[in-house]
DNA sequence: AAATATTTTTAGACTAATCTAAAAATATAT
DNA sequence: ATATATTTTTAGATTAGTCTAAAAATATTT
């Protein structure tokens, strides 16, 4: 039996450890749960116990294989949610989110691999993130940072790193989308903003921004 | 803010009082809860220091208008999704229960109403029980159950009031769901079991199979 | 290498929900 | 009306998850 609560840790740890790839510390988690440090310490000797994570003290935390396997399972479950808010109940990008954390815990495989069918198997989700198949296989999506980005190219929107309403709500009123085009006129090293051009305008984005939204050469 | 068990207890007291109206005993939701008798009564407290509930210590339960709200509309989003996992994702009726259970606890507002309104604002769930709309108003269904049911007439099957997979699953292989022309043969009194004619077939059904089969006079 | 700063863990307390066992109140039977 | 049975409540523990404050370990500076 897994809690909710030990489901949202390792899915906290499962995505900190996908960017760089070593252990995951416990002010990181900390962090990102938006709890204290002690709580970690706590969860994170529980779920060593349940055989979800590997865990040496103060030496970080990394997941075991079936830890790993869980967290991917919640990601899809996620994932597809999202897709159905969007595609079937009218949600904007900027408001899956939050209802897709808690649609994640309903556990029963029917229910998620029905669902996978109903919406015809997508494999992206509402804010570019791939789609784990029931196996636990998707592609790692190629991708860089705007904040990366070479003056004079020209890229597609292909994703964005934070979902929360407020970014997603700034990207619709930019009029920019998953597919948008964009060429890059000019960087700005004073305080590293960065000119864009779109199709029916030019706009100069933050470095906030220039941080969180991912692009793919074309 | 209201818990999810604080939820489904709220839900247990208001489906043990519309049977009889008056107050609801606490070995009653003791057993609907399948909890001890102590653990009822550290419960009702809190409600009722919530307002859910108005409470007199060995006097039983009864529900507030507040209590009764918040039941009703647990009861919608529970028959919603029952509606939506046997209408879009191929549930049989016997598979919905425990899954409904679960995604009854979700907190969106607009996710209820555009599920609602994807459904086409269905009026009755899979086992034949009124839909609340927005606004907490359901027709009180007419009808009787099999057990009482006078020998000679001829009825509709309208509603079960066991949806335990097994029964369900009972009916299925009896050929008999929502819908179904059921006419009263003979009744039995040693064992008050009762023979009834289907369409194809005549069949007995025991006392605890006409005790949770609602009909309806045609 | 020692001093200082940061991170992590431990100790002890709190809340929600549950349990068992015993006490109190209410209902039923003689 | 008294004795007995049943129901309900209380008292005291337990578990999951959280917190604060203090101690221990590790990392960074000087
Ligand atoms: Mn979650
Ligand atoms: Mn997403
Ligand atoms: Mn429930
Ligand atoms: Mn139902």
């Amino acid at each position: 039996m897994i809690t909710l609560t030990e489901e949202n840790y390792i899915k906290a740890i499962y995505h900190l450890s996908s960017n760089g790839e070593k252990t995951v510390n416990t002010n990181a988690i900390a962090s990102a749960m938006q709890t204290k440090a002690s709580s970690v310490t706590d969860m994170i000797k529980k779920l060593s116990e349940k055989n979800y994570a590997d865990y040496k003290k103060y030496q970080g935390v990394t997941l075991t294989s079936e830890g790993k396997r869980v967290a991917i399972n919640i990601i899809r479950k996620h994932r597809l949610w999202e897709v159905f808010l969007v595609e079937k109940l009218n949600f904007s990008w900027d408001e899956v989110h939050e209802v897709a954390e808690h649609l994640e815990h309903i556990k029963s495989d029917k229910l998620i691999d029905e669902l996978d069918a109903f919406l015809e198997f997508p494999t992206y989700d509402p804010h570019g993130d791939p789609i784990p198949d029931k196996e636990g296989n998707f592609k790692h999506i190629e991708k860089i940072v705007l904040a990366k980005a070479e003056v004079g190219s020209t890229y597609k929107c292909v994703g964005v790193d934070d979902t929360s309403s407020k970014f997603l709500k700034y990207l619709d009123s930019n009029h920019i989308a998953l597919g948008t085009i964009i060429t890059v006129k000019h960087k700005e090293p004073f305080d590293n903003s960065i000119k864009i051009a779109l199709e029916h305008s030019e706009i100069v984005v933050s470095q906030s921004v220039a941080k969180n939204l991912y692009l793919k050469k074309i």
